[in-house]
DNA sequence: ATTGGCACTCTCAATCAGTTAGTGCCAACT
DNA sequence: AGTTGGCACTAACTGATTGAGAGTGCCAAT
């Protein structure tokens, strides 16, 4: 049982090397196995009646299947480390980002260029953070600019025109109020805290106060977490014919935000695996994903991952994502 | 002369319908030209001299070459007015837009779902617009972020750690100061703007306020430009068979900034057309691109446009290209 | 100048045979 | 009982051949 696990993973890996089905000669001749091609030969069959590998047709060699990449994938305990042209690659890569832009575009393009696939970064979630800051300034008499900064660096600014003026000093009022309800309280908890607010203030300013709030509401709680960036797409175009037919479902699949959104799930902090079909979009059967949550604070406020075939080097690529996302989280923390 | 440009034309819009070489006698039949498959041979031969049309290979139709696609642009007059259906998606795409990247990034994606092309479009230019409000905002006692607002929308933000405490009195003192001198100026002014200005402050101050301006400076000056939104990808792959090989390059090419930057060229009010080999980047010399200028103010302050094959419906496109600019400018014009 | 006719060229699709890689199974071996 | 060498079998791939089809170029006639 150990020994047809071992050729499983001699299969996955040959084949994810080579491209090429893999058979029970070379199997034999590659990898230190030292018994016989025929002996191999029966394995294979057992393994192929376990639905681990398939032959595309009768004179081929073998393939693994979906199901075949994921125990292998599960056995895999050895993360394989980074070399160390990668590791100074990271460390080069993020230094001199200088926002939360800046760091996310930054790190979906390492990520890209690390694991040769497609990277996938989600800006954190606002509901998931803190506010650091609100501000409120007067762009013209009637005219304000809402600024809504998270602890994760992230910044929501919204223009707001008034139905009538407001006053510097009703302004400045109104700044210290919001500051002083909502700093270091989680945007999620917005709503609830703000909801009496506009009660504090005299009539004149009151229905600008209540607009005011109703637009920092909108900026806590809609739109968000519908940031995604996407990189590396030209890597799909390169392993093109892993792809049943064509890279196009794929790339369209890959444009709807929504789709991304889903793929990367909500944030948490081990890393997931979803190979072919265990993926729910049909444009995406044939391809694998691999995220893992990060975040400023330890627990994870967004989620990052590669989307490539389903024949990728998985350990490889696991361990690369796994370094990005704990190397932006300290990123994170130490300098936005 | 004029008849020869007119088979041009037909052969040009039949390629670009049927994506088959054009042979003389289809050409007779199917366009209303009164002339036989034999005369239009001889025109065929002549255009083929002129280098305008190639033959694949001896027994095939005719495709026109990048020149006749040159020559079939620069001829081209009549400006195709946009169908109701497509109006009606222009006007419902941008509404409800909330910022400038919402606008941005809503822009994008209208332009490749109307002209089913790559969709490229560029952050208004930072160097071309003006200050609208500077805002510094004291995080912390020793941390301050930096906000420069500018005509068009944009803003920047940046995250500043001081050596020492700034009292708030400074800080708003600094604040007013920086508003009154640069308010309404260019951008590109600002360095001589605030060259001097750290002379105006006692002395445990300046070394904070020098520092603040260089902050600023940098957000001015540095890394602007340099903000480009792409959608709209897998439209290339639907067309795949037309680019030369495959489209990894022209993904890959895509992928670059800078190549999208020389690609949309400073920003200029009218529409430029690229064809196949006109394009300078070896890349994309398979590919054309359509751009021209937008900007809330009548004069451009960035640029937006499309990148497709070179066989494309150039006067579709081109009147695409052209009402979204209008469009998003108007609303830039209005809203933002 | 235009046109019909015709020989010519080149691609494309289908067919066929030979080669090759790899299997499954069986009998022999340890 | 597990392992191995041997061998017949299968299916894809390769390359050559062939016929059909599309389109041209050119020439002579209008």
């Amino acid at each position: 049982m150990e020994r047809r696990m071992e050729i499983l993973r001699a299969i996955v890996e040959d084949y994810v090397a080579t491209h090429e089905p893999v058979g029970s000669k070379v199997l034999a001749a590659r990898h230190g196995l030292s018994i016989s091609p025929a002996t191999i030969r029966n394995e294979m069959a057992a393994l192929e009646d376990e639905g681990l590998i398939i032959q595309p047709h009768t004179s081929a060699g073998r393939i693994p299947t979906d199901l075949g990449y994921r125990v292998f994938v599960d056995r895999l305990s050895t993360v394989k480390p980074l070399s160390a042209p990668e590791k100074r690659a990271i460390d080069k890569f993020l230094e001199g980002a200088v926002d939360l832009d800046d760091v996310v575009a930054r790190t979906v393009r390492l990520l890209a260029q690390v694991t040769h696939q497609v990277a996938i970064v989600q800006y954190p979630s606002l509901k998931r953070s803190s506010v650091r800051h609100i501000e409120v300034i007067s762009l013209m008499p009637t005219r304000l600019m809402l600024i809504l900064i998270a602890d994760t660096g992230r910044v929501e600014q919204r223009i707001l025109d008034l139905a009538t003026e407001m006053s510097e000093g009703t302004l400045s009022e109104l700044r210290n109020k919001l500051n002083a309800q909502a700093q270091g309280k989680k945007l999620a908890s917005l709503p609830t805290l703000l909801e009496e607010f506009e009660g504090n203030f005299a009539q004149p300013a009151q229905v600008n106060v209540r607009n005011v709030i109703s637009v920092i509401l909108e900026m806590a709680i809609e739109r968000n977490e519908e940031r995604v960036v996407i990189s590396g797409t030209s890597n799909l175009a390169r392993h093109a014919p892993d792809f049943n037919e064509s890279v196009h479902p794929v790339l369209e699949a890959l444009e709807e935000q929504v789709v991304l959104l889903r793929l990367l799930g909500e944030a948490v902090d081990e890393m997931k695996v979803r190979i072919g079909h265990e993926q729910e979009d049909k444009k995406l059967q044939s391809t694998s994903v691999i995220t893992t949550g990060y975040g400023p604070t330890g627990d994870s406020v967004a989620t990052l991952g590669i989307i490539g075939p389903t024949r990728m080097d998985y350990a490889t690529s696991m361990s690369a994502v796994g370094a990005v996302a704990r190397y932006v989280s300290r990123f994170l923390q130490e300098e936005i």
